[in-house]
RNA sequence: GGGAGUAUAGCUCAGCUGGUUCAGAGCGCCUGCCUUACAAGCAGGAGGUCACUGGUUCGAACCCUGUUACUCCCACCA
C-alpha cells in the first residue's frame, strides 16, 4: 500500500464528515443510556465563523465526542439566534441596495423581506461549523424565532405577566437618533472626545446675583427644570429655598440640594434636565421635578425648543452658545475631555430618552439563581467567575425586555379603549386577546398590538428548555431525558445576559437548573493581546486557516494554549504545531504499514524478548497517562488533557515504543508484536479522536482494515466509525516498570550525549559499565532495549572504574563508557568538578536543615527521614565524584 | 469611582494539601545530523532572584500584610 509522505487533510476531512452525516452518527434519540447534552450558544443568524466561535465550538465538540465514546447518549443541539439588531441592519442595507427605504415599508412588508433574507443568507455559520468537524445533531437545528421557540416565548411572557412579574414602566433608554431606535447599554460605545465645558450664568430670581453652572451640553438648558448643589457646600448655603432663571430661556426653576453633586467638579453646581440625562432623571423623580423633552426622535429640537425648534442638536448647541455669549450669560469656556456614548451601529451620538418600556422583576429569580451557583449545584470553570456572577445578582435591576425594533418576538400585548380608558390585554395571540376583550370588557372593536419586540435574551434564556419543547409540553419525553443539560460552554462576556438568565428560567419554568457545569472560554486575541476585530483587521479567517493547516491542526492549535478562562493570544504559528502533529501520526502509520510480518523462526530470541518488554511498557505507560487525562477532563483542563495525549503519542509511542520494536531495515517483525502495535495504535487514535476527529478516523480505518479482504474492508469503511469505539480507560499499571524504564532511558540519553559531544557515530557500538551496589539503580528488563536504542554491545556491573572512560551519573550511580580513543581530561575534569560543586552545595543545604533542632523535632518523621536519605545520597555521590576526579588527575 | 483577577524560562502556561533533587511542560532558541516513517523530522543542550516588600512557619513559588505593573467586569462626573 502506497501512502503519501505528507498527510493531506483536505480530502480526508470532507470524506469523513459526509460519512458521519450519512450514517447519522451525530443524531441522538432518548434511550436507556445516560444522556450527555450540550446546547450550542446560538450564534447570530447573520454571523460568519470567527476565531471565538472556532474555540468555543471546538471545546464543545471535544466534550461531546468524548462523552459519546464513553458510552453516553451524546446530543449537541445546534441553532441560531434571530439577532434583532444585526439582522435589521443587514436587511435595511439589503433593501437600500435595492433602492428601498425601510421607512416606506409597513411592518408586515419589512418582516417579509427579513424572513426572505434569513432563509437565503442566514445561518451560514452552521455550514461553516461542519468544516471544523462539529458533531451537532443537525436534525435538531433550531432558530429562536421558529414556531416552537416563538410560541414558547409567548407563553412565558403571558405566564410571567399573569404572575405579576412583568410590568410596564417609564425608563430612560439609549436612543439612536439616526436609526430611530433604542439600543441596549451593551451597544453603546463610549469614546474619548475633545469637548468643551461651558460655564453659564444662572441669575437668582429677582436678584442681581448669579451662580455659575458648568455643562458640556448647553442645548439641554431648554429642558432644565432645576439647579442642584451639595447640601453641605459652604459656598451655596445662601441659595437655600431660592429660585434661578435658566439663561436665555427665562424659565424660573428651583434650587435643590442633594448629595449626588460632586463639589469638586466644575463649580459644584449642576443643572438638572430630567428628560435628557439618566442621573438628572433620577433626581427629577426624587424631587418631583417637571420633565421637559426638547428633542424629536431624529435628534432635532421639537416645539419645546422655542426659536431653536427644528434645528439639529449640534447646530443648536453652537447657536445657543452664540446667543448666550451675546447676552453676557457665559462666564467662560474650557477644553474638556470626556467620554461620549456612540451607537455601535450608526456611530451616532446616543441621546438618553425617556420612554415606556416593559420590565421583568428580578428579585426572586435572582435569589434562586444566585443560590444554585453559590452552593455549587452549578459549577463554574474556572470558579473565579462566581465572584462576578454574585456581584451582578446582588445588585440586579429589573430587566428591560422591550426593544423598539420590528424583527423579533412582538410583545403579545394589545390595547383597547374602553370608556375613554386604555386597557391592556396580554394573551398568546390576537384571537385569545379578542376573546378576553369580549369577556372581560365586552369589547368587540379593533385591537392595537404593542409595537415593540422582546429583547433577544428573552428568547435565548429559554434555549436549554425550548430546544426540547419543554415550555409548551413540559412532560414530553425529550425534555425529561435531555434536561438538565450537562455542560455549557461560553465566553465570559455574556455571563449576565445569558448564563444568569438561563439559570433563572430553569428555576422558574422547570424548577431545576439548566446545566451542571459552565465552562468559560477565554477571549481570542491577537499576538499583541488586542481583541480580534473587523476594524483592526487582525482576525484570521478560520476557514482559510483550516484550509492551510487542516481542521485538526487548527483545533489542536487553539486548544493547546487555551486553558479555561484564560484569554488566548492567538498566533497562527500554533496551528503549525497541530498540523505537524497530524503529520507525525500519519508517518507513524506509514512506518507500521511498511512492516513485513514473519513466522517466529525468523525472529531472534533477543528481539522477541525486547518486543515483549516494549509492548508491556507501552501498555503501562498508556494506563498511566490515561489516568492523568481522565483527571484533566474531570477538572475541565482540556489543554492539559490534550498535551498529555500529545506527549503520549509523540514521545512515548513514536519516539520510544516504535523505536524499540522497529525491525532493522529489510527484516520482518513478529506477528505478536505487530498485532499489539496495531491495537495500541488504534487505542491511541481513540484517545485523540475528540481533539482531532478527522485524521484519527482516517487512520483508525486503515488500521482496522489491515489483513482484511477488499470486500471486508469496504464493509468496515461503510459501517464502522471510530466515533462508536469505546474510549480506552485507565487500568491498574505497574509503576515499577515505568520507573525502571526511566532509569534505562537515562542510560540511553547518557550514551547518546557522549556520542553527541564526542562526535561518535551512532553506528559504532559502545559499552556501558556501572558501579554495582546501589539497589536503586534498576533497569529491570530493559537491558536489551538499552542495547538496541543506544547501540551498546555490552552492559555490565563493575566494582571499579575502568581506565580511560567517560562517565555520567544516574542518581547516585556512576556509569562509564570506555573509550578506545584518548579522552579530553580537562573537559571531563571540569564537568566532574561542576557536578561536585553542585552536590556539595546541596549537601550543605540538607545539613543545615538537619542540624536545626526545631526542624528535627517539628517536622513530620517522614520528612526528616527523607532529608536523612538525601544526606546519605549526597555523601555517596560526592565520594564517587571525588574518586573519579582523583583517578583522572593521576 | 466600585469589584475581581493575574504576575513562574524569550513566548504561552502547569505547579493540586506548604515538605521527594521543586523550580516543570510545550513552543521558540543553540549544537550536531537529510540515520530507509516523518527536516512538518532525529539526537543532544542552554535558559528562571518564582514581580517587589515585610511577616507567619522547623520549612514558602504556594499562606498573610503592603507596594508596583498589567488585565477584566460594573458604574460613570455634569
Amino acid at each position: 500500500m502506497e501512502i503519501a509522505s505528507k498527510y493531506d487533510p483536505r480530502s480526508v476531512e470532507e470524506k469523513w464528515y459526509q460519512f458521519w452525516l450519512d450514517k447519522k452518527l451525530f443524531h441522538s434519540e432518548p434511550d436507556n443510556r445516560a444522556p450527555y447534552t450540550i446546547v450550542i450558544p446560538p450564534p447570530n443568524v447573520t454571523g460568519v465563523l470567527h476565531m471565538g466561535h472556532m474555540l468555543n465550538n471546538t471545546i464543545q465538540d471535544v466534550l461531546v465526542r468524548r462523552a459519546r465514546m464513553l458510552g453516553k447518549n451524546a446530543c449537541w443541539v445546534p441553532g441560531t439566534d434571530h439577532a434583532p439588531i444585526a439582522t435589521e441592519a443587514k436587511v435595511v442595507k439589503m433593501l437600500a441596495e435595492k433602492g428601498i427605504d425601510k421607512r416606506s415599508l409597513s411592518r408586515e412588508e419589512f418582516l417579509k423581506h427579513a424572513w426572505e433574507w434569513k432563509e437565503q443568507y442566514g445561518g451560514i455559520i452552521l455550514k461553516q461549523l461542519r468544516k471544523l468537524g462539529a458533531s451537532c445533531d443537525w436534525d435538531r437545528t433550531a432558530f429562536t424565532m421558529d414556531p416552537i421557540r416563538y410560541e414558547s416565548v409567548m407563553r412565558v411572557f403571558v405566564d410571567l405577566y399573569n404572575k405579576g412579574l412583568i410590568y410596564r414602566g417609564v425608563r430612560m433608554v439609549n436612543w439612536d437618533p439616526q436609526a430611530l431606535t433604542a439600543v441596549s447599554d451593551e451597544e453603546v460605545i463610549y469614546k474619548e472626545s475633545h469637548s468643551k465645558l461651558f460655564y453659564l450664568r444662572y441669575f437668582i430670581e429677582n436678584e442681581d446675583k448669579y451662580i455659575v453652572v458648568a455643562t458640556t451640553r448647553p442645548e439641554t438648558i431648554l429642558g432644565d427644570t432645576a439647579v442642584c448643589v451639595h447640601p453641605e457646600d459652604e459656598r451655596y448655603q445662601w441659595l437655600k429655598g431660592k429660585k434661578v432663571v435658566v439663561p436665555g430661556v427665562g424659565r424660573v426653576v428651583p434650587i435643590i440640594m442633594d448629595e449626588y453633586v460632586d463639589r469638586e467638579f466644575g463649580t459644584g453646581a449642576l443643572k438638572i434636565t430630567p428628560a435628557h440625562d439618566i442621573n438628572d432623571y433620577n433626581l427629577g423623580m426624587k424631587y418631583g421635578l417637571e420633565s421637559i423633552d426638547i428633542f424629536n426622535d431624529n435628534g432635532t429640537l421639537n416645539e419645546k425648543g422655542g426659536k431653536y425648534a427644528g434645528m439639529d442638536r449640534f447646530a443648536c448647541r453652537k447657536q445657543i452658545m452664540k446667543d448666550l455669549e451675546e447676552a453676557g450669560l457665559v462666564e467662560k469656556t474650557e477644553d474638556y475631555t470626556n467620554k461620549v456614548g456612540h451607537s455601535e451601529r450608526t456611530d451616532a451620538v446616543i441621546e438618553p430618552k425617556l420612554s415606556a418600556q416593559w420590565f421583568l422583576k428580578m428579585d426572586d429569580m435572582a435569589k434562586r439563581a444566585l443560590e444554585v451557583v453559590e452552593n455549587d449545584t452549578i459549577k463554574f470553570h474556572p470558579a473565579k467567575f462566581k465572584n462576578t456572577y454574585r456581584h451582578w445578582l446582588e445588585n440586579i435591576k429589573d430587566w428591560c425586555i422591550s426593544r423598539q425594533l420590528w424583527w423579533g418576538h412582538r410583545i403579545p400585548a394589545w390595547y383597547i379603549d374602553v370608556n375613554g380608558k386604555v386597557e391592556t390585554i396580554v394573551a398568546l395571540n390576537e384571537e385569545e386577546a379578542k376573546k378576553i376583550a369580549a369577556e372581560k370588557y365586552n369589547y368587540t372593536g379593533e385591537l392595537r398590538q404593542d409595537e415593540d419586540v422582546l429583547d433577544t435574551w428573552f428568547s435565548s434564556w429559554l434555549w436549554p428548555i425550548s430546544l426540547f419543547d419543554g415550555i409548551r409540553n413540559p412532560d414530553n419525553p425529550e425534555i425529561k431525558y435531555y434536561y438538565p443539560t450537562a455542560d455549557l460552554i461560553t465566553a465570559p462576556d455574556i455571563i449576565f445576559f445569558w448564563i444568569a438568565r438561563m439559570i433563572m428560567a430553569g428555576e422558574e419554568f422547570r424548577d431545576e437548573i439548566p446545566f451542571h457545569n459552565v465552562y468559560f472560554t477565554g477571549i481570542v486575541r491577537d499576538k499583541l493581546g488586542r481583541k480580534m476585530s473587523k476594524q483592526l483587521g487582525n482576525s484570521p479567517d478560520p476557514i482559510e486557516l483550516m484550509e492551510k493547516y487542516g481542521a485538526d491542526g487548527v483545533r489542536m492549535g487553539m486548544l493547546l494554549t487555551a486553558p479555561a478562562g484564560n484569554d488566548l493570544p492567538f498566533d497562527e504559528a500554533i496551528c503549525e504545531q497541530g498540523r505537524n502533529f497530524s503529520n507525525k501520526i500519519w508517518n507513524a502509520l506509514r512506518l507500521v504499514m511498511g512492516w513485513q510480518i514473519s513466522s517466529e523462526s525468523e525472529i531472534s530470541v533477543e528481539s522477541g524478548k525486547n518486543n515483549e518488554v516494549a509492548v508491556q511498557w507501552m501498555e503501562q505507560r498508556m494506563a498511566c497517562v490515561l489516568e492523568e487525562i481522565e483527571h484533566d477532563f474531570d477538572e475541565y483542563r482540556l489543554s492539559e488533557a490534550l498535551m498529555a495525549s500529545y506527549k503520549l503519542v509523540w514521545d512515548d509511542f513514536c519516539s520510544w515504543y516504535l523505536e524499540m520494536v522497529k525491525p532493522a531495515y529489510g527484516t520482518p517483525i513478529d506477528r505478536e508484536t505487530y498485532d499489539a502495535t496495531i491495537s495500541i495504535f488504534s487505542r491511541l487514535m481513540c484517545i485523540l479522536h475528540p481533539f482531532m476527529p478527522f485524521v484519527t478516523e482516517e487512520i483508525w480505518h486503515v488500521l482496522t482494515n489491515i489483513g482484511k479482504s477488499d470486500e471486508q474492508a469496504e464493509f468496515v469503511n461503510a459501517n464502522y466509525s471510530i466515533m462508536n469505539q469505546h474510549m480506552p480507560r485507565s487500568v491498574f499499571f505497574d509503576q515499577r516498570m515505568l520507573d525502571d524504564f526511566d532509569t534505562a532511558r537515562e542510560v540511553i540519553a547518557g550514551v547518546r550525549n557522549i556520542r553527541n559531544t564526542r562526535n561518535i557515530s551512532p553506528k559504532e557500538a559502545l559499552e556501558v559499565r556501572y558501579m554495582a551496589g546501589d539497589r536503586r539503580f534498576n533497569i529491570g528488563s530493559f537491558e536489551g532495549i538499552i542495547r538496541k536504542l543506544a547501540n551498546v554491545s555490552k552492559i555490565e556491573a563493575v566494582n571499579e572504574k575502568a581506565e580511560g572512560a567517560l562517565s555520567f551519573m544516574i542518581g547516585t550511580t556512576e556509569c562509564f563508557v570506555p573509550m578506545s580513543q584518548n579522552i579530553d581530561v580537562e573537559a571531563e575534569l571540569k564537568k566532574l568538578q561542576d557536578e561536585l560543586k553542585y552536590a556539595e552545595g546541596f549537601l550543605a543545604a540538607v545539613m543545615k536543615k538537619l542540624s536545626n533542632e526545631k526542624f528535627v523535632n517539628g517536622a513530620p518523621a517522614q520528612v526528616v527521614e527523607t532529608e536523612r536519605k538525601k544526606q546519605s545520597d549526597a555523601e555517596t555521590k560526592i565520594a564517587a565524584l571525588k574518586a573519579q576526579i582523583a583517578a583522572l588527575q593521576k
